[in-house]
DNA sequence: GCCAACGTTGGC
DNA sequence: GCCAACGTTGGC
């Protein structure tokens, strides 16, 4: 089972504002990097990953789960780009913060610990077994 | 096709 | 608010 990490502004949008649509769910757009393209290509529906805040709160907030698989992002006027549907699933109990990441055996190789600028990352077994513990589910 | 210049992101 | 890292653009 492959995992996943998207990161948001929390001024852009927040987990609350993610929450607040429900079971509905809300298009991933905007993503304009090609190997955050990939990424998004590569998700099946059903497959889980982690909301994170960055720049602001910079942690790990909740679980989200792809509800429409890849498809074109019509905000995106030269029409290499496209974007997937994910719904929120739980809120974490404790965030897991950036600080609480870098710290955690296990989880040097987080492309969010070496890669900050991807936007759209994969996220190993081991990686969401640990940082779901640690957020208390 | 290379690479310098520039813009953007995001941690600090 | 600064700056490092990264991606993109454009001149050659």
């Amino acid at each position: 089972m492959a995992y996943w990490l998207y990161k948001s502004e929390p001024s852009v949008w927040s987990w609350n504002q993610q929450v607040a649509q429900g079971d509905k769910g809300t298009h991933w757009n905007g993503v304009r990097n090609h190997v955050a393209k990939q990424n998004l290509m590569a998700m099946k529906t059903g497959q889980q990953g982690f909301f994170y805040h960055s720049n602001e709160g910079k942690a790990v907030v909740g679980i989200v789960e792809v509800i429409r698989e890849y498809y074109p992002d019509h905000t995106d006027e030269t029409g290499k780009f496209g974007m997937v549907d994910i719904k929120a699933v739980k809120t974490f109990p404790k965030p897991v913060t950036l600080d609480d990441i870098k710290k955690e055996p296990g989880l040097e190789k987080m492309i969010l610990v070496n890669n900050s600028r991807l936007s759209v990352q994969p996220v190993t077994d081991e990686e969401w077994a640990i940082v779901c513990r640690m957020g208390g589910l």
